[in-house]
RNA sequence: GCCCAGUUGGCGCAGUGGUAGCGCGUUCCCUUGACAUGGGAAAGGUCACAGGUUCAAAUCCUGUACUGGGCACCA
């Protein structure tokens, strides 16, 4: 017996304690059982770019879920931790704080310093993450956390792609890519987003040669400097007879051909294109057919180069308007309309793509991507929900071989490595701020000939040791796609890898299915024959209360340490799992989390109640076989339906219906009904039986509810421990209860729904009279029928006990006593005599309404019923059902009536 | 342009063939032997619209509108 405990639950102390016990026992530490079936999941490594928002808690509390449910269920569960260097995103944020704290660029440490910088930045808010894991209680085996740049991680980048290399999927080439000038990086074509801006059609006219003038419509003014042709559509009439005539660049005195070309859309514009192929993608690949010159005008860092003297230097944005101003002036600028214009802009940093020329190191795809789409296809890999299968399969069907290198320096380096007397034709060397020279750049072309190594290799053609590496780092996607494998220490064949891999599923966002998801799939068959997992939970983001995407400069961030600080790691869990719907957005606001920790609360102190009420030294059993009360049989009932719902349910990853059902069960049977009438029996005989029936029904939630709260639960159960017998030390490692078919009893919920009905409907009079809780009242009540009155009478004391009734008379012959109300249940009639205190206009109202509902619902049931064709085709259960219904209508409205006439 | 979702009480959402539920909010009553982070009760919805299938449609089909998303194109 324990009277002590405070009113109010307090997660803080308890979350902190069993973290650490949690911890310390190795709880979630995963090893090989041949014995078991192996249930593994690999954390979505979170970026080591700050600390963890909310869309890393709704995808890790659903991971916990089912990590923590198949434990229960007996199976070997490894849930694999980890972090993801995150190349682009990781240096950005190093170089804003660089710039912050100490006013320093990159280049002002140099490559060197400038990585060290990041490692030094990965201990701390990798530490940073991993308390955040244990905070949130996610059952993640912290004993062995993989990064994606540790060594055994790099072993499977550099194993990677020597594997490609060797295969000839990996190759070096001139393309035009996507460059981000902010981030001074190529990026691959996921890594572009695009939208609509509003912007400027602007009609240039280029003179011709000949006097033969011709107007064309351009977005971009700022490249007519590279211009290499003017093309017009081969059907074009217009303009048949002005193909292979000259025209003059605007503002230069470059004369470039018109060229027929089937890329050109008649309708759009004037029908005349200007051809840049060295900025623009479509352009690039008409300028291949025409074998143009592809003459550069934007540098690398955003600088107009290659043009005329005034505007060499300038910014392409204010080039833009400068020429826009120039070619006004010199009345070559015909028209300026207003365009919504695509934009292209990097994922990462928001700023617009410039299409740019390139050498870069590319992965070819076909191979890779048929594999994985006939994998898809076949559903070796299935996409819940499933509708992101199709955008899948076509992304497979459409793929562009892969850009892996980035001019960043934070990153998994390129393996390759070049002599400097051997290669040293295709080198660009350059000084960096300290004066030291450096490899800048590498071109194939003119003949660099490269050395694959993990380590610095001595040339093999001239023994030199100078060796030097590819300046590029690998697209961080490059080693996440093979963080399935990797994790288990691919490419050796690890215990691990043979028992965990393939993994049972992967959760992650919808955001990140081609970038990561797909490149998985591709790596994991072709280095493993098997797809890196079964199934792929797609989870939503997590936006704001009215739908916004959260971002730090809206201001709209819901930050879980706060939140968990505030109302406990269990509440937040709770709060994200009960609107997780597979692959829906969720509105956070903190009005869901207030409902979660108030659930909290409840649990805790139903827990707590019950044991300020257990007698002292009892011994609480195992339910019995077989309960005669029907409460008692009741309660077992609903219990094993609900955990038959929530085991369907969690099968099913309905994760939001798994929690309401248990959340339904506990508050609104257990706690409403179920202690209500236990609390009388306390001080019976019966202590010990309801005892053992609240503990046990308790128990068996409690360990229902784990995979959802952790904590609270563990805390709860802790307490009833010594109730109990043959208890596991954690919940973790008890059985996930199983409905027993043989409990559900439906005539026990029968009968209870007829008593819960009555009472409730002596509680509506009781309110809307204003009888006040405390006066006890008379009730008569006219069951419809010899069964009810069985129920009814033998059950009276509860019907007493919770509708507050002094005095109750069930007899079939009840009349209607003078200046009192009727409630009607099903056809059974309750007088409630209420002196002094009815109103009979609003009590002749109110019954008129409720007859209106049930004349309503007769005409419904007759109409069916008169309707031969539902008589003949519906189910026959269907129209027995609507009989009984109609039935029980009746009745109640003759009841009701009668009400109304004694009224009167 | 193609494709995929969504549209249900004031708000946020469940519900996939038998005329609707939950949470929050609102109104009223209540410190009754755990919980006011609580208890009891009430008000509030012709389930976007138009057709169709069916004995029966929020639920299935077709179309429309709006919202969100993916892909392609974008001079």
């Amino acid at each position: 017996m324990n009277t002590t405990l405070p009113k109010a639950y307090d997660p803080k102390n308890v979350e902190d304690k069993l973290s650490k016990i949690w911890k310390e026992k190795g709880l979630f530490k995963a090893q090989v059982d041949e014995k078991k079936q192996p249930y593994t999941i690999v954390i979505p490594p979170p970026n080591i770019t700050g600390v963890l928002h909310m869309g890393h808690g709704l995808n890790n509390t659903l991971q916990d879920m089912l990590v923590r449910y198949h434990r229960m269920k007996g199976e070997c569960v490894n849930w694999v931790a980890g972090t993801d260097h995150g190349g682009i995103a990781t240096q950005n944020v190093i170089e804003k704080k660089l710039a912050k704290e100490q006013h320093l660029s990159r280049h002002d440490l140099g490559r060197e310093k400038f990585v060290s910088t990041v490692w030094d930045w990965y201990k701390e808010c990798g530490n940073a993450i991993y308390n955040q894991f244990q905070k949130m209680g996610w059952a993640l085996d912290q004993s062995n956390i993989r990064f994606t740049m540790d060594e055994t991680r790099a072993k499977a980048v550099f194993a990677c792609f020597k594997n490609w290399w060797d295969k000839g999927y990996i190759y070096r080439g001139k393309r035009l890519i996507n460059w981000c000038v902010r981030c001074s990086t190529a990026l691959s074509d996921i890594e572009v987003e695009h939208s609509e801006h509003a912007g400027k059609l602007w009609h240039l006219l280029y003179k011709g040669e000949n006097g033969q003038d011709i107007i064309i419509a351009t977005t971009r003014p700022e490249t007519i400097f590279a211009d290499a042709a003017i093309a017009v559509n081969p059907d074009d009439e217009r303009y048949k007879d002005m193909v292979g005539k000259k025209v003059q660049i605007p503002l230069t005195d470059r004369f470039i051909p018109i060229i027929a070309d089937e890329a050109v859309e008649k309708d759009f514009g004037t029908g005349a294109l200007k051809i840049t192929p060295a900025h623009d993608a479509t352009d690039y690949e008409v300028g291949k057919r025409h074998n143009l010159e592809t003459r550069v005008v934007i540098s690398s860092a955003g600088k107009m180069i290659n043009t005329p003297e005034k505007y060499i230097g300038m910014d392409r944005d204010l080039c833009r308007k400068e020429t826009v101003k120039d070619l006004d002036a010199a009345g070559l600028l015909v028209k300026e309309e207003k365009y919504n214009n695509a934009v292209s802009t990097c994922y990462r940093c928001g700023q617009p793509i410039e299409p740019y020329l390139s050498e870069q190191w590319f992965v070819k795809m076909d191979k890779l991507a048929a594999a994985a789409l006939d994998a898809v296809q076949k559903e070796e890999v299935k996409l819940v929900p499933s509708n992101w299968k199709a955008p899948l399969e076509n992304w497979f069907k459409n793929m562009q071989d892969w850009c892996i290198s980035r001019q960043i320096w934070w990153g998994h380096r390129i393996p390759v490595w070049y002599c400097p007397h051997c290669s040293a034709k295709g080198l660009t060397f350059a000084k960096d701020k300290q004066g030291k020279e450096y490899l800048s750049k590498v071109s194939f072309e003119e003949g660099a000939e490269p050395i694959i190594s993990y380590e610095q290799p001595v040339c093999p053609k001239c023994g030199c040791k100078e060796t030097l590496q590819d300046p590029d780092v690998l697209d961080t996607w490059f080693s996440s796609s093979l963080w399935p494998i990797s994790v288990f220490g691919w490419p050796e064949q690890t215990k691990d890898l043979n028992y965990f891999y393939p993994t049972s599923i992967l959760v992650t966002g919808y955001e990140i299915i081609y970038l990561w998801v797909a490149r998985m799939i591709m790596t994991g068959i072709d280095f493993t024959g098997k797809v890196p997992f079964k199934t792929v939970l797609l989870n939503g983001i997590v936006r704001d209360k009215s739908g916004q995407k959260m971002s730090k400069s809206k201001g709209n961030v819901v930050d879980p340490l706060d939140l968990t600080a505030k109302y406990g790691a269990d509440a937040v869990r709770f709060s994200l799992l009960s609107q997780a719907i597979t692959g829906k957005d969720i509105p956070y606001g903190e009005d869901s989390i207030i409902g979660a920790r108030n659930f909290c609360n409840k649990v805790y102190n139903a827990a707590r109640f019950i044991l300020m009420n257990v007698a002292e030294g009892t011994q609480i059993t195992p339910l019995q076989k077989e309960y005669k009360n029907l409460e008692d049989r009741w309660i077992i009932s609903r219990y094993n339906q609900a955990i038959k719902r929530t085991t369907k349910e969690i099968e099913n990853y309905n994760m939001a219906a798994a929690v309401d059902t248990l959340y339904r069960f506990l508050w609104g049977d257990f706690c409403d009904w179920y202690i209500e009438l236990a609390k009388p029996r306390f001080n019976t005989e019966e202590n010990a039986l309801v005892s053992s029936i609240l503990i046990n029904i308790l128990y068996g939630t409690l360990k229902a509810l784990h995979p959802v709260m952790p904590f609270i639960t563990e805390e709860i159960a802790n307490g009833l421990k010594p109730y109990l017998k043959d208890t596991k030390e954690f919940l973790l490692l008890e059985s996930y209860p199983v409905c027993d078919n043989s409990r559900i009893d439906d005539e026990a919920e029968k009968q209870m729904e007829l008593l819960q009905g009555v009472i409730s409907a002596v509680r509506t009079v009781r309110s809307q009279f204003n009888v006040p809780p405390a006066s006890k009242i008379k009730v008569f009540i006219a069951p419809k029928d010899k069964q009810e009155e069985l129920v009814l009478t033998k059950e009276q004391n509860f019907i007493q006990l919770l509708a507050k009734i002094d005095n109750l008379e069930i007899n079939p012959n009840a009349q209607k006593p003078a200046q009192s109300a009727t409630a009607v249940f099903a056809g059974t009639a309750i007088y409630i005599p209420l002196e002094g205190l009815i109103d009979f206009a609003k009590e002749q109202a109110r019954l008129q309404k409720e007859l209106g509902i049930v004349i309503n619902g007769i005409n419904n049931r007759t109409r069916m019923l008169e309707n031969k064709n539902f008589l003949e085709r519906a189910p026959k259960a269907q129209v027995e059902n609507a009989r009984q219904e109609l039935a029980q209508m009746q009745a109640k409205k003759a009841e009701i009536e009668t009400a109304i006439k004694d009224l009167a």
